[in-house]
DNA sequence: GCCCAGGAGCATA
DNA sequence: TATGCTCATGGG
């Protein structure tokens, strides 16, 4: 059966305008930031790599995916506090961070390394099933398979093909559709189009570079933390306002 | 104290 | 298919 793409393909507002744009307002954000790597030549002091086009290693890759998993629902910051201590507790044990080592602890072990990120007996038994799909794993992973995995759902398993595989996946994730809601009217809370519609809309408008599928979504969620907060958004510093669709009530009633 | 954060799975109707 | 609930820490 053929999806209905069509209601978001007659949306006028181009993504590729947004993501011009937020790059001529931010800058390259250098995603995914790999922590292992902090502060070697090319990346900054958390791991990020603005403007470098970085050859990854196999641990490089495993230590994106956990990073994918652990960021669910929860802030880069709480993240990076949890893949500091399993680093630190298998440098111990003069481990590299691979998925054998989290395979050979116990799960209540991997879950109190990783509290910081919330959620962490589910996000510990998660880990645990994608380091045993990592053990076997021979070459680029199909998305169909990632997402047959407890845990892994379509923004996880975009992001791990996107910056860890450099597949051309454009992620979708909540700063996408607060900041696509606001710009173009479409409806969000129960009636947010489908993941699958959304990625159709912006890859439509995007060429196949996933350095740009890369970069547009780390832009997006930088602007949806800095200026198109939930709360309270920064409208009169947005460089998107003059193309944005929303009104900011808290802002009219004054 | 409140709200928010780089989601996903599951029960119920 | 659709809605509602659960999971949980940490920063503003």
């Amino acid at each position: 059966m053929e999806q209905d793409n069509s209601n978001l393909l007659n949306i006028r507002l181009r993504p590729f305008d947004v993501f011009r744009t937020l790059l001529e307002t931010y800058g390259p954000q250098g995603w995914w930031p790999i922590l292992r790597r902090a502060g070697e030549p090319g990346f900054n002091e958390e791991g990020y790599h603005p403007g470098q086009k970085i050859r990854l290693t196999e641990i490089d890759r495993f230590e994106i995916a956990l990073g994918a998993v652990l960021t669910q629902n929860t802030s880069w910051s709480n993240v990076r506090m949890s893949l500091g201590r399993l680093m630190s507790f298998f440098d111990k044990k003069n481990m590299p961070l691979l998925p054998e080592a989290i395979l050979g602890m116990e799960e209540a072990e991997l879950a109190n390394l990783i509290r910081s990120s919330g959620y962490y007996r589910q996000k510990a038994r998660k880990l645990r099933i994608l380091s045993g799909f990592f053990t076997n794993l021979k070459a680029v992973p199909e998305r169909a398979k990632l997402l047959k995995l407890w845990g892994i759902g379509p923004e996880t398993a975009d992001s791990i093909l996107l910056y860890a595989w450099d597949q051309p996946f454009f992620v979708i994730d909540a700063y996408t559709v607060r900041i696509f809601s606001r710009l173009t009217g479409i409806s969000t809370g129960s009636r947010t189009p489908s993941y699958e519609d959304l990625q159709y809309y912006f890859s439509k408008s995007l060429k196949k570079y996933t350095v740009e599928y890369g970069e547009f979504h780390a832009l997006l969620v930088r602007h949806g933390k800095e200026s198109c907060r939930a709360g309270d958004p920064k409208c009169e510093e947005c460089s998107l306002k003059k193309i944005c669709n929303y009104v900011d009530k808290s802002n009219l009633l004054r």
